[in-house]
DNA sequence: TTGATTTCCATATAATCCCATGATATAAAA
DNA sequence: TTTTATATCATGGGATTATATGGAAATCAA
């Protein structure tokens, strides 16, 4: 499956509308078992994720991939009911308009301050909405960390040895 | 089959109506075999869940689903018995009206300690009622249990096995 | 007949559709 | 290579529809 790539910075309009950056429509296009080309490709946004000033956007084929491993969870129980609850809870689904956009409902800007603007950030199967600002500090702290601890070649490293294990 | 998703607080007007927030209702239609764009979706309310202040919706072919799995017990065991008497005789059937309202028997308001306003939550294949305040405090707990017993790492790591699946 | 239920209508706001524009590409023709 | 057509993209505005909600009229039951 293609994956999220590559950031961009997209208006949000007076009625909360916003372009999903075209690259990532070809994604969600693929990721959505129903479209075809005459029709506007369903997402997941989810909102719910704590200690993280953005929303996460999926393709149906990957949230439906978590969602049935959740399902896989005998049914009723605690754990699966606590998952169930944060992920579906926490979550909508939006489908793409004529114009590649979607609208952004009020509740969902506000928890993260967007507000006139927003930045779309590829994340591999997922991508990520960010008010710019908070992007950015969020950058800067990973370089930041990155600088300090040497941490970037070390990190690199990882996936070498991932290679191995896989 | 799409799932219930996200949340929403409507209001009960003086009559017990309420509205099903539009998105529910598009699974409902979808989730009911007898349904055409003319008519109005069915959905079963479930109520007998103690320890649980919520009640719960499920469209026609989830609760089919949950009644498959009760029936393949052994018949006239006393597992079978109980789960046939708890989800048969604790729920109701109810349609939608033309404006997407149901009507909320006081009963059921009264067992949820629903008044005014009604908080709905997706749960995937379900979704529940609450009373908005009850609907925080589990919010709140489950945070709670979440950074308790790190659970969240069992969520990524749930997230993460979708790479052996692939 | 009186209280409850159901059906029908009314409305402010929000969401969606439809069309338009300028910018930037990409492809075809001269 | 330059010029000319052809798409695609991000964005805006107006018109239309849907949604959540309130209330009136009609139907029903005791």
């Amino acid at each position: 499956m293609r994956r999220f790539r590559g950031e961009a910075e997209n208006k949000v309009d007076a009625k909360g509308r916003i372009s999903i950056p075209a690259p990532f429509r070809r994604i969600l296009e693929e990721g959505d078992p129903d479209w075809s080309s005459s029709l506007n490709p369903n997402l997941v946004i989810v909102y719910g994720r704590r200690n993280r000033k953005c929303l996460e956007g999926y393709s149906l084929r990957s949230i439906e991939i978590v969602d049935n491993l959740i399902s896989n969870l005998p049914r009723y129980s605690n754990e699966r009911e606590i998952l169930e609850r944060l992920l579906n809870s926490q979550s909508v689904q939006v489908q793409l308009d004529e114009n590649g956009r979607i609208i952004l409902p009020l509740k969902l800007r506000k928890l993260v301050d967007i507000e006139s603007t927003a930045m779309f950030v590829g994340m591999g199967e997922k991508f990520q909405i960010w008010h710019p600002d908070n992007y950015t500090n969020d950058m800067n702290l990973i370089e930041k960390k990155l600088s300090e601890n040497n941490l970037e070649e070390d990190l690199y490293s990882l996936l070498d040895s991932r290679q191995d294990t896989k």
